[in-house]
RNA sequence: GGAGAAAUGGCAGAGUGGUCGAAUGCGGCAGUCUUGAAAACUGUUGACUGUAACAGGUCCGGGGGUUCGAAUCCCUCUUUCUCCGCCA
């Protein structure tokens, strides 16, 4: 594994561990934490930790005012006595090497078992630790009933010959299909007007490098937690991104914005890759699941207090993209099992897909609260001077294989696919036939 | 890819072994003046850690070293600039 420079962060979220005890456990259950043993190990650690800088500190005072007092006598000429302390400061040397290297293993200690911990859950978060068990929070849109003899969208795909799993195949390998004509089409009118759309809202577009170093991965949360899931260019240490909310949200690392900036809005189109290792089978058929795919993402930097009002906000937005697609979907309320390593909370929206008989996930809206701001160090200076550290959300709007599934299965008729009103200014065609 | 130069606070820019967390200017904030604003003047203005509060500690691109003492010397990495080569 690798070392990610803990260098001195990360010791707010020490500190709320330790005054926080019970809650932490509590909260930590909730998210079906396996290892909560951790949590005392970590407070332990941090004890010794504290006492080991605080020795260290004492020490290095006695050191810096030897030294000054050295700098002193020399400037007066009094060799002699400069020798004398010189001679007694020694020992402090020796000394302060051994503390600081003990600091330096109980700070990797403590770091490297922080990181293990997932973002605590908001208490709306629902109980349980299975997919079964997420909450629907609403469904919307008829479920179409399919003519005779309808299709699935890889087998629509094939007989208009708009994207070919098997040409990716040779060139690339499975889940990066190739799409040709209008099916190429069809993607970049959704990437348009998902971006277009955006845009209205009020996000400002930003287009990211699609690799990333390894603190980035870090900074998002990815690193460790994800670290197979990533392709990584081992020659330069890159990752390819698995969403553009990694290099959207580092663009925000390390830094410190001014309040009156908030909301901060960004949006960003990029193709995602993702290994997906060790998922095969019937579900990753067709557009199911994929080794590349096109996203439009939302990512957005606010107000602590503000953070739950703009994932309401950000879940309306992405409902209201795929009722303008006419696209029958369902918003769930992810239960604790079923969230993200650093989501405090997340709603899932997912698409009929009417010939498959089943949900597609095609967007996660997400609240970090702090979880990634801390890794990052993004912070804000707050009214009375204070900085602390601002909320980050983010929001697929939206993943567009799986949208492209579903508007194919609803949308087949005699004369070919119809494509959705919204999009015919940006397709330039009615119909895919 | 080859050769050279550089990296200091929000910005510009001084500082080459001790009195440096760092001059000065700009910017920001507060005040004086003004009906208000500008100008001028005065003061103030980094982050992290730590404490009940002081104190104390850490940070001059990253890491390591020399030294009683490092922004300053050495090694190394990264990045930027200039020149050459290659090239969408």
């Amino acid at each position: 594994m690798i070392v990610y420079l803990p260098k001195n962060n990360l010791m707010l979220q020490v500190n709320y561990i330790r005054e926080n005890r019970e809650k932490v456990l509590e909260r930590l259950a909730v998210k079906n934490f396996k290892q909560p043993e951790l949590v005392d190990q970590i407070i332990s650690v941090d004890e010794d930790r504290r006492k080991t800088q605080a020795e260290l500190d004492t020490l290095s005072a006695e050191a810096n005012s030897a030294a000054k007092q050295i700098g002193e006598l020399m400037r007066q000429g009094e060799k002699a006595k400069a020798e004398e302390i010189k001679a007694k400061t020694s020992s402090l040397k020796e000394q302060s090497k051994t503390l600081s290297d003990k600091l330096a293993s109980l700070e990797n200690e403590l770091f490297s078992k922080i990181v293990l911990l997932p973002n605590l859950p908001h208490t709306t978060v629902p109980l349980g630790s299975t997919p079964e068990e997420n909450t629907v929070v609403l469904e919307h849109g008829q479920k179409p009933q399919l003519p005779e003899g309808a299709l699935p969208h890889w087998e629509l795909a094939a007989k208009y010959d708009i994207i070919d799993f098997e040409l990716g195949v040779k060139i690339a390998g499975a889940g990066f299909p190739v799409y040709k004509g209008k099916g190429a089409k069809l993607q970049r009118a959704l990437i348009n007007y998902f971006l277009d759309k955006a845009d209205a809202a009020g996000y400002f577009e930003i287009q990211p490098p699609v690799v990333v170093n390894e603190e980035s991965g870090f900074g998002t949360g990815q690193l460790p937690d994800k670290e197979g899931q990533m392709y990584h260019v081992t020659g330069d240490n890159l990752y390819l991104i698995p969403t553009a909310e990694v290099p959207i949200t580092n663009l925000y690392r390390d830094v410190i914005v001014k309040e009156e900036e908030f909301p901060i809005k960004n949006c960003g189109y990029t193709p995602c890759f993702r290994r997906e290792a060790g998922s095969y089978g019937a579900h990753v058929r067709g557009l199911n699941r994929l080794h590349q795919f096109d996203k439009v993402e939302l990512v957005q930097v606010v107000h602590p207090d503000k953070s739950y009002e703009t994932l309401e906000q950000m879940s309306t937005y992405v409902q209201s993209l795929l009722q303008e697609l006419g696209l029958p979907y369902r918003v769930l309320n992810l239960c604790g099992g079923d969230m993200s390593f650093g989501s405090a909370k997340t709603y899932d929206m997912e698409v009929w897909s009417a010939a498959q008989s089943r949900w597609l996930e095609v967007s996660s809206v997400t609240n970090f609260e702090t979880f990634q701001s801390n890794r990052l160090k993004l912070r804000f200076k707050g009214k009375e001077g204070k900085t602390q550290l601002a909320h980050t959300l983010n929001g697929s709007a939206l993943a567009l294989p799986r949208i492209v599934a579903s508007i194919l299965e609803i949308n087949q008729t005699e004369k070919g696919i119809k494509i959705p009103a919204v999009l015919v200014p940006y397709t330039k065609f009615e119909y895919i036939d």
